[in-house]
DNA sequence: TCACAGGTTCGATGATCATCGAACTCGTGC
DNA sequence: GCACGAGTTCGATGATCATCGAACCTGTGA
């Protein structure tokens, strides 16, 4: 791979139609997820802060869709892997959407 | 039955958990219910005319996930059964949510 | 170089849920 | 009363998806 790729370039993912981003969050475990991200400093965490009770690879299907769907995005802090929640991108594309469901989470 | 009952008694419903309405606007049959109520006038809509392609048994099992989920409720008028969008009650507890979301639906 | 820890990928299994047809209910009108 | 149209309920079937274990990859640090 070339090595002129900029770190922006890495970062820009769309954020997938309403309806994937529903199915989403629509899940328990991921939608806990989304509560531990969006609760977090800079609503960055590592990977196995984000579930417990399940396994590895349950837990890393869910990041799968929640990537995919353009929730969160991949990150490496110090060699070690994290989740980002892309809070910013989301509200630029469904204003209130995710702000709105997140307040329900801790009501 | 006591004939005492007021309409208002009726028409007052519960909106569900976030985790519910999520799950009952991220089926692509039911969005699409939820999209034709919204563009119609008083939010009213008789209810065959919500879907295509589909049976009665499935249309009517679409219905009572999104009743029971509080987005809907059901109505008569003419002795005719209708579905209505219940968009102020939803906007009350989760605001923003259900508008972003019909809006991203006719982008 | 090797071992190890933390995530990912791959198939297979199981549970959940959308779909359907048939029987039932409720209103309307003949 | 009966027939009819429109929704609902009920079981059963099928597809979708969450879950898991095992193998694999990718860093870090002996």
């Amino acid at each position: 791979m070339p090595d002129t790729t900029p770190e922006e370039l890495v970062a820009v993912a769309e954020v997938g139609p309403v309806q994937e981003v529903l199915q989403a969050i629509a899940d328990p475990v991921r939608l806990e997820m989304v509560r531990r991200l969006a609760a977090a400093p800079d609503l960055t965490v590592r990977c196995s802060a984000l579930y417990d009770d399940i396994g590895k690879s349950t837990a890393s299907h869910h990041f799968k869709v929640l990537r995919e769907s353009g929730l969160t995005e991949r990150l490496s802090i110090e060699g070690q892997p994290h989740q980002r929640l892309r809070l910013s991108a989301v509200g630029e594309r469904y204003p209130g959407l995710l702000d709105t469901v997140i307040q329900a989470l801790d009501d």
